[in-house]
This record gives C-alpha cells, structure tokens and sequence, in this order.
DNA sequence: GCGCACCATGGCACACAGTGACGTCCGGCG
DNA sequence: CGCCGGACGTCACTGTGTGCCATGGTGCGC
C-alpha cells in the first residue's frame, strides 16, 4: 500500500469527466477536478499537458489499435482495406464501453476548444495511417486522401452511433460509410505522369 | 481625419505576422503587438477574440468565396464538380498573394496552437459545403465525405504549392488532386470491381 | 530495525491570456 | 455651445500553464 492512493491520473480523468457532465467544462477549474481527485492544481499538469488532454489520454490507446492494424493488414490488402481493417477493430473496441463513449462525446460536442482537440487528434491519425500506407507501397495523394477520409468515416459513423435514436452497431456504420466512400481514390482512369516516384 | 490612425484591424494583422515571423508565436504577446500597433493590449481583443484569430481574420474572405461558389454551382453539376469549382476558385484567389500567404504559413507550420485553428477553420468550412451540397440534393454521406475530401485536398494541395520546389500552379495542383480522389463516393449501390489503390 | 535516496506531491511565485467595468478623448450634430 | 456616441485606455480580476524548491512517505540496502 502505498501512501498515495493508486491511480491518480485515473482519478483525475473521473474527476474531470463527472465535473464537465455537472457544470460543463468552462465552468470547471483543474483546481476543482484536482480536489474532487484528491490533488493539487499543480499536479494535475504533471500528469496532463493541459485541461483539455484530461479527457483524450484515455484515447492513445485508440490511436495505437489503429496504427497497429493498418501495420499488419495483409500485404496485398488495397489502401482502402487496410483502413476498412482499422475501422473494424476500432469498432470491436469501442463496443462494450459506449456508455463511457457516449457521456465523453456529449461533452466533447457542447465545448468548442474540446472539439478543436478532437480534429487535432483525428488529423495526427490521419497523417499517421498516410505514412504507414505509403510504406505499404500506396502513392502518396493516395494515401493522404484514403487517410483522411477514414478518419472522417469515423468521426463521422461514431456520432451517428452514439445518437440515441441509432440502433445500429457502430460497426455496420462504418462499413456502409466506407462503401459510400470507397472507389474513393480509385484509380485515375487516365493514366497521366505523376508528380513524384511512388515508393517502387 | 479622424483623431485615430485608420485601418487599427489591419495594423495589428501586420504587425502580428511580422513579429511571429521574427520571434516566434510564442515569444510574442498580445501586449507586443498591439505596442507595434500602436494600441494597448485591450483594444486587441476589441478587433479580435483571442490571440490566434488574428492571423485567421483575413481567411473570412476566403471561405466565403468557397461556399459563395457551392451555392452558385450549375444544377446538374455533381457534387465533386461543385467542390473542383470552389477549388478553382480558391486557386484564382491565392493566385496573387503566394508571397504573404506562403509567410503566414510558414508560422502556421510550426505552431501546434495556429494549426489547431487551421483545422477548425477548414473542418467548419466542410461541414457547411456539406450542408451545400445536401441543400442541392446530395445524399447527407455523400455531402459529408465529398466536402470533408474537398478541404482535405485544399489542405494537401496548398502545402505543396507552398513548397519552394514547386513550380506548379496551385489550380493545377488541386486539379490533380481532385482527380485522384474522384470517383470518391461513387454510387453506393452497385458492386464495383475491387482495384488496387496504388498506380498501375 | 535504521538510515537513505528516491519520487510523487505540495507550496509558492510568476507570466500571460482573456474579460468586465469604467473613465477619457474626440468628432459630429442640433 | 452642449450633448452624444464610438474608439480607445486603465484597472482589476480570474484562470491556465510553468519553474523552482521543500517535504514527507516508500522501499531499499545494511
């Protein structure tokens, strides 16, 4: 047992998030999530960057699955599927904790400097999966456009997921989304020089 | 003549992008630029409503002729069409100002605060074109994706214009770009023939 | 059991962003 | 001339984020 009781970033995000639903996020001081968690001002910042981190380090782990399965979607899986990949699983996580989801994206969507957070982290995503598609062998307009709009097919079947009235499973939307967006990138029909060497 | 020097709003503009430009965003304060204004810290946030808006103030003009250009699209023209217009028409606009468009990126660039309000910008920009395009009868998935794939090619494009390699016109550019990620949202229905994503 | 170094935390002071209330100066207008 | 309104300044304040140093358990070697 240590003197300190465990978890203290866990709590802090607790405290943050059960303080954001109660007054909304700029009417809470980190002075008031530090005390509801037992801290000081002081050390939420060593544990958080900012206030607005407080509610997207849970989300890293997110981030990695992603990565991670574009990195091993089989070999001579097309840009596309490889990020279809990425949306199942994403899909498989985010499953059994909607409820968490949910009550967080509620907060995110009412506070502007939240969702700003949000864009960044679903666009560092987006630059992230252009990397590793382009060592896969994709052209790099390919794999920029095929990357964001996977990060937009999310972002956008999430929401629709998490609104009361959908009955879906957050999987299926995403795959319909993604046959809406596929062809996307097709191949250009005519073939015209490219800019630059694709990786070959 | 009024007791006042004229043009406060563009003053603090100048004098803002000229002191990033020299010390950076972060080793300037609100209080620097409004001294090279000629004004106090107060009146700063009379013109603006916090410090990154200031290098984002004069991109108004640029959004509303992107959705002006949506809205004033031809009937029949489907929606990517209407996006590769607005395109076009941004391209024209920037044409000219290549120089101080490319000094205020390069300060974007290297200043996580100012891309976070960059992504804000372009993300609102394709949630409207979105509503645009629905507007003209588009599906909602089939607005959302298109105009969310339109600033991301605004985005691509306009960095590599930027570049100091680039010998290209930025029309050119987007043009590209757009036919690259054509066929994108292609009509959902029908099952269409897997593709490599790379170039053949 | 005894020290001891480590490390999470607290306390303090500070710079700066952003805001509200109020005072001031100037031009215009009857 | 006197009044009004708008642009600007002054002051005071809250809150974020940070550097520096003190402190007090904790777990370790002995």
């Amino acid at each position: 047992m240590s003197r300190w009781a465990p978890d203290a970033q866990g709590r802090l995000e607790d405290a943050a998030l059960s303080l954001f639903a109660e007054r909304g996020y700029n009417d809470t001081t980190v002075a008031d999530i530090a005390e509801r968690a037992g801290l000081t001002r002081r050390s939420f910042f060593r544990y958080f960057p900012d206030k607005r981190e407080v509610l997207f380090a849970r989300s890293a782990s997110l981030t990695k699955l992603w990565e991670d399965t574009i990195t091993h979607a089989p070999k001579d899986a097309t840009a596309v599927e490889a990020v279809g990949a990425a949306l199942a699983a994403t899909a498989e996580m985010f499953a059994n904790r909607k409820k968490f989801v949910s009550k967080r994206q509620a907060i995110i969507n009412v506070t502007p400097e939240l969702q700003e957070r949000e864009l960044v982290k679903l666009a560092s995503m987006a630059d992230a999966t252009a990397v590793l598609l382009q060592e896969r062998g994709v052209d790099e307009d390919v794999a920029r456009l095929v990357a964001h709009m996977g990060t937009t097919v999310l972002r956008i079947g999430f929401d629709r997921w998490v609104e009361p009235a959908n009955k879906l499973a957050l999987a299926t939307i995403l795959q319909q989304l993604l046959e809406v967006g596929d062809g996307v990138v097709a191949t250009p029909s005519k073939p015209r020089p490219r800019r630059r060497a694709t990786v070959a």
